[in-house]
DNA sequence: GTTTATGCAAAACATTTGCATAGTC
DNA sequence: GACTATGCAAATGTTTTGCATAAAC
């Protein structure tokens, strides 16, 4: 979903741009942050990183990209909400414990089969939230303990 | 899992003091709201209706009362974090999002299924959160919105 | 020029902790 | 009597809000 030369922060700004948000400096500074981001962050995290912005203004950027798709939440094994970049559409997340590491899971059949549950209780779904914590490939190899 | 004629509050201090946990009066005001409660309900809302009890208190026995299997954590919709009284064992909810209503959903397989994805991409799958929201039957047949 | 965004500080929440006192076992 | 639990108040940590100022369109 990342264009080839084109920087990912701006198409973080242009998501915002399509919904009709305006083009300031401080939310282009806050989506370059989130742009060289490797991994979830939290809320706070980045915005202690971000000493000249207002922490208003990085929560409010955080929300409307979340709004925009642009980024989505993480809810930690914790409790913890973090967040990350999203490439968009319905996904969920593969966490790893170790190093923080997530991959997504698009297309598996997860939804179907909890589609028919559902429908063996009468219930009709309308969203859902999962998140699955683990050991990556890389923390696997590295930490033999039980992989 | 409830005993006929054997009150759910006790069933409440029983779980703790199987854990070593003494049996003392603010516990049981509080196991005694819990077993009264038809819903999941956040911590502050059971706070607020026992006065009498401290707010230490209450969260103290909330966190107990997980640790011993005896409550589960719901993650709601919105991000907030309420608790219900649980069934034992690993299970997700399927929570109506019009009257609040929660079914639990057990022994359906979306764990093979979550393992064979995840192995899939070399992952070692040691814990996952799942919440299913939607509109019970119930809600379904009141409000014909959609349904 | 009108509308939206910013930054600050303060408020709002939810949850946790230190500690002296009280209650259990 | 030793150990655990309680209650209070204060600390913590995160997120939201009001509002005057500043910037974008």
């Amino acid at each position: 979903m990342r264009k080839r030369g084109y920087p990912l922060s701006e198409q973080l700004m242009d998501a915002l741009e399509e919904r009709g948000y305006r083009d300031t400096a401080p939310r282009r500074t806050v989506a370059r942050a989130i742009a060289e981001k490797e991994r979830h962050f939290a809320a706070e995290e980045l915005r202690e990183q971000l000493p000249g912005i207002g922490r208003a203004t990085v929560y409010r950027s955080l929300k409307i990209l979340v709004e925009a798709g642009a980024l989505c939440r993480v809810l930690l094994e914790d409790g913890n909400l973090h967040y990350q970049l999203s490439h968009r559409g319905h996904h969920h997340h593969l966490l790893c414990v170790e190093c923080g590491a997530s991959e997504d899971l698009m297309g598996c059949d997860i939804e179907d089969r909890l589609e028919s549950v559902a429908d063996a209780h009468n219930f009709q779904v309308s969203g859902h939230w999962l998140e699955v914590y683990g050991k990556c490939q890389t923390c696997r190899a590295e930490l033999p303990a039980s992989a």
